[in-house]
DNA sequence: CGCTTACTTGAGTCTGGTCAAACGGGGTGG
DNA sequence: CCACCCCGTTTGACCAGACTCAAGTAAGCG
């Protein structure tokens, strides 16, 4: 289920050829080197966390996707955003490492793992990535905002268009785009459970959307065929995207 | 509307007082006083700064409250989350300044600014103050997290449960309380505007918690009468609250 | 005293939820 | 190779929680 694999080295990190993502130092990517522990490699619909837990790892995604989310006692489950390449997972909970989220791979994942406690190095001696953290968890947060906005106040073909618009975006950022081919491996579940939606009425709103031309659904994933359609039911507008730090 | 006041210095910051914010090392309390650029205090209801604008200042909450919001076109509003002392306000958008929302004090408010463009002497010289930014940034993630679990997957009376439970509980770690009465003078426009529920079903859903004898609602405010009650109905637990970092 | 802001309340509607059943493809064990 | 099963998807019928529209009350303020 999951398992270490041998490491890819940072310099050769197949994040780094993506052009939206910063250039290291010669100085960062060595710390990097070391502050990197290792490679885990998890399965889908394999839990890399749970809520609760102690989790004494930073990971960065190098490869598939996932989510975060939380539950309710009687099962109810929100997912709190999508997990892709370049995505740092595990900063959400206290720095300490008490997870209040859990989260799941849709597909199989390699992540990079990190070791909380030298964090600290990390911020005496490369305050450049220091900042960079503080960046990553404020897009993040901008994420959140956006997700908030849609499941407070949007209607459910609004919210089901938006974040399909938002994930392809997201998607094509980082390679996970073959073609008009999304390659994020969700399931209408994944949809509602994001959207804060029944998986009923999901199912037949999405239906609209097909039926409107504005994407075709695949067995677990989609396919973006208007993506102006798409954007302007569900209000979405591209972000001038500077090139973003990770790791 | 915003003016500029004669600034309480740092070391006699009211904030510090509070046995729940971590304390300064003195070379610490030095930078921030140099890093502090002055004050600010806006009446009620006045805007600190809006969506798609510039701003060039990080905020901390020294008094009163707010809220972080976004609209869309059409005038419908998401809050997305309330800002009390300690509170640090501008770290969501783009660290270079441009902002991804607004934000709107709820009384009046008195704020330090900081300069964002000597954030990278803090990161530096400071890497404990640093270390503290991520730490914010976490926290207010989390924060985030459990309002997209409460908008997403609560019924109404679970959601404003939720949200009573939880504001009284911030606001009395910062002093906003006299007895059971929470200084936070929301109106229910503006807890609907969190929840995402209309206004009159709020209201209704509202008037039955009072009628449960769970809280008691006031002009702009409310006092909570059963706390356990509020708790239990709206699904909220206290979390392990280790003193925080602030500013 | 009249205006505004916040809160209430009632009536009727509709978006989205629940329940139930069925379909279709891929995998598996007999 | 086929029967069966499981998972994800689809569809229909019915229900209800939440929304809109419309008034009306109450307190605060110039």
């Amino acid at each position: 289920m999951a398992r270490r694999t041998n490491a890819v080295p940072c310099e050769l990190c197949p994040l780094r050829k993506l052009s939206n993502f910063r250039a290291f130092s010669r100085e960062e990517l060595l710390f990097m080197k070391a502050f990197k522990t290792g490679e885990l490699r998890i399965d889908a619909g394999s839990t890399l966390f749970a809520e609760k837990s102690i989790n004494l790892n930073l990971y960065t995604v190098l490869e598939g996707s996932g989510f975060r989310y939380k539950m309710l006692e009687d099962g109810r489950r929100q997912i709190l955003n999508f997990l892709m390449p370049g995505d740092l997972v595990g900063l959400q909970g206290t720095l300490s490492g008490a997870m209040e989220h859990s989260v799941e791979a849709m597909s199989s994942m390699t992540l990079c793992a990190f070791d909380r406690s030298r964090l600290n190095t990390l911020y005496r001696d490369h305050s450049g990535l220091a900042y960079d953290l503080t960046w990553i968890a404020s897009r993040e947060e901008r994420l959140l905002d956006e997700n908030l906005l849609s499941v407070g106040r949007r209607t459910a073909i609004e919210r089901i268009a938006y974040i399909l618009a938002a994930v392809h975006h997201r998607a094509r950022q980082v390679g996970l785009i073959a073609g008009s081919h999304v390659n994020v491996p969700m399931t209408q579940q994944h949809l509602a459970d994001t959207l804060g939606l029944s998986l009923v009425h999901t199912n037949k709103t999405l239906a609209k959307l097909v039926r409107y031309g504005a994407v075709r659904w695949l067995d677990r994933g989609y396919e973006t065929i208007d993506a102006g359609l798409l954007a302007r039911i569900g209000g979405w507008r591209p972000h001038s995207e500077t090139p973003r730090p990770f790791l």
